[in-house]
RNA sequence: GCUCCCGUAGCUCAACCGGAUAGAGCAACAGUCUUCUAAACUGUAGGUUACAGGUUCGAGUCCUGUCGGGAGUACCA
């Protein structure tokens, strides 16, 4: 309907001779307001110095639009032209929607295009904590969009398992290994104090118990992150995030792509040295001051191999490309992207999303987090008490710049009032409608007549179910995902109130028929909106 | 000091590119099950969108400043 809005419009416009670029439809708040809405009119006030509503009528008295798709339209003020969309549009969306099935939703905005997103991306130092669970569905969750809009998608996951870091946690492992042995020894300073070390390292001691104080450090190191790795790519897993590609930086080094970089900026005269270490010349990119890029140890700094990695995913062809980062890394990408557009890099495709903290409450108690400290709430913890639906719905649904409270109390209490279970209670609703529907010896028909479907409640409800794709093309346009979470909600609340009022399955076999295409399709929009959060659409609770 | 994010109902948060009377949930109060699942629905109450200016037909949204919270500002990642 938007389209052919537009179309119709512009092509009046262009015989006006008005201009057409500030045409645009937005969804009113209100029915009255009708179902699209444009202010064009508005906008043209000031070129064509003309009333707003004297233009409005202008343009739309001689347009004769399509009455299969166009009811009516109202010119109200201020300027507004509201359009009303016509009974047998709307029967013909939900029929559409039905044969859609699986792909109600979908658009190929993306086709034939790669895309990249690059999330968790925690190094091997600890299992995953609350805190990276925000990253984790973030990142999911805007694949999926992605994978919606008809890109190909890979999913990756960056790390580190060289430097002071991975240092630390070989020695953190090596002190518990021979405290195991009998042989107590002190956990290093700024050493791993979790309790997952000493499980490995009781692993460790099972298979290999010669090691000694004079072993080679890498041996602890190597097998700390194997071990760590497992239990990470284990909670992954039950957060149904499956990664494509793990991308370990080191590949960077070996295959002298870090070097490459330095050569390349050097080339460029943006690079120098002072003080032992080789300095980024970021002031000359119109930054605030200079960034080294090799530490006077001789040492990289992150950014160095950052930009290199940046570099690779340009060149291995991905055309949009997600970095999903946490607040604290706020400072870390203006510089590569400055890097890699110096290199020649055209870095509008590349999108970062930062998201703000997670605050962790135990009802009015806040719990600091610290990867090093013992002082931490597993993902894997959280997952135990309220499940991956809960999780995942949990850490979605709020605008990613917004700091999350995460009240592990609530959540762990969270039975009945719980956004997660109104939304697949309307699925497992309309999922036992169509039991009873059954039973009763009703029959589906995709092609029911849906003349009667004209009460308040029931177009409110169609109105809601036909914006869906428009929710999953305003989740890619913004890479806002919580949009999702609250359509599906209040696509719920309108299937709610749809069935407090009306029975579905009545003695009016044509009407009970109508209610069901609708329902089916509702069904459909949920069952689909709930699969992208990756959340499971039950059939009965 | 500087940069970025945030400030909306008692609490947690929505509001697509600036649109029409700023919306939900929770908490409070009052109601609705002989009928497809009451994990639901209806109603009442709750607001100077932190504050002060500005831009314009129109500002929660854009600009400037102030206040408050968070993050960053390393030869850590």
């Amino acid at each position: 309907m938007k389209n052919y809005l537009e179309e119709q419009l512009k092509k009046r416009l262009t015989e006006l001779g008005w201009p057409v670029d500030d045409l645009q439809f937005s969804r009113p708040k209100k029915a009255d307001n009708g179902d699209w809405s444009t202010n064009i009119a508005m906008a043209l006030a000031r070129v064509v110095r003309q009333a707003p509503l004297q233009i409005a009528h202008t343009m739309m008295d001689e347009l004769s639009l399509d009455p299969e798709i166009v009811d009516r339209y109202d010119i109200v003020a201020p300027g507004f032209v509201n359009f009303f969309q016509s009974p047998d549009y709307l029967a013909h969306q939900i029929r559409q929607i039905v044969t859609q099935d699986t792909r109600y939703g979908r658009n190929n905005s993306g086709a034939g295009q790669k895309a990249q997103v690059e999330f968790v991306s925690a190094n091997p130092t600890g299992p995953l904590t609350v805190g990276h669970g925000r990253q984790t569905v973030l990142g999911d969750t805007i694949a999926n969009i992605l994978d919606w809009s008809g890109y190909e998608v890979v999913r990756e996951y960056y790390f580190n398992n060289a430097g002071r870091q991975m240092r630390k946690l070989g020695e953190s492992l090596r002190a518990r290994y021979l405290t195991l042995k009998g042989l107590p020894t002190e956990l290093p300073e700024d050493g791993y104090q979790g309790e997952y070390l000493v499980d490995i390292a009781r692993d460790l001691l099972d298979k290999q118990p010669d090691l000694t104080v004079d072993t080679e450090l890498s041996v602890f190191k190597e097998y700390a992150e194997a071990g760590i790795f497992q239990i990470i790519k284990g909670t992954l897993a039950r957060m149904g995030v499956t990664h494509d590609v793990f991308y370990n930086e080191n590949t960077l080094y070996e295959s002298g792509k870090v070097e490459e970089v330095l050569d390349e900026l050097r080339r460029k005269d943006l690079v120098y040295e002072k003080d032992g270490a080789t300095w980024f010349k970021t002031t000359a990119l119109d930054f605030e001051q200079d960034r080294v890029l090799v530490k006077s140890t001789g040492e990289p700094t992150y950014r160095l191999p950052d930009m290199a990695y940046h570099r690779e995913k340009f060149r291995r062809g991905f055309n949009f490309i997600v970095d999903v980062f946490g607040a604290d890394h706020q400072d870390t990408y203006p510089d590569v992207l400055a890097a890699l557009k110096v290199m020649g890099f055209d870095t509008s495709k590349v999108h970062v999303v930062i998201h703000q903290f997670v605050t962790l409450m135990r009802g009015d108690e806040v719990v600091k987090m610290s990867t090093r400290k013992a002082e931490f709430v597993t993902l894997d913890e959280l997952l135990d008490e309220v499940g991956v639906d809960v999780v995942r719905y949990f850490y979605i649904m709020r605008g990613a710049g917004s700091h999350l409270n995460f009240d592990l109390d609530l959540a762990k209490r969270q039975t009945e009032e719980n956004p997660v279970f109104y939304l697949q209670y309307a699925h497992a609703r309309i999922a036992s409608i169509f039991r009873k529907a059954e039973e009763r010896g009703i029959e589906f028909d995709a092609h029911a007549g849906l003349k009667k479907l004209n009460e308040p409640e029931t177009l409110a409800l169609i109105n809601e179910l036909l914006t869906f794709p428009e929710v999953v093309e305003r989740c890619l346009r913004t890479l806002a995902v919580h949009h999702l979470p609250n359509y599906l909600y209040s696509l719920a609340t309108a299937l709610h109130k749809f069935y407090t009022e009306h029975r579905v399955i009545s003695d009016d076999v044509t009407l009970s028929q109508a209610r069901l295409l609708l329902l089916k399709a509702v069904k459909i929009a949920l069952r689909n909106g709930l699969q992208i959060l990756g959340v499971t659409a039950p059939e009965r609770m």
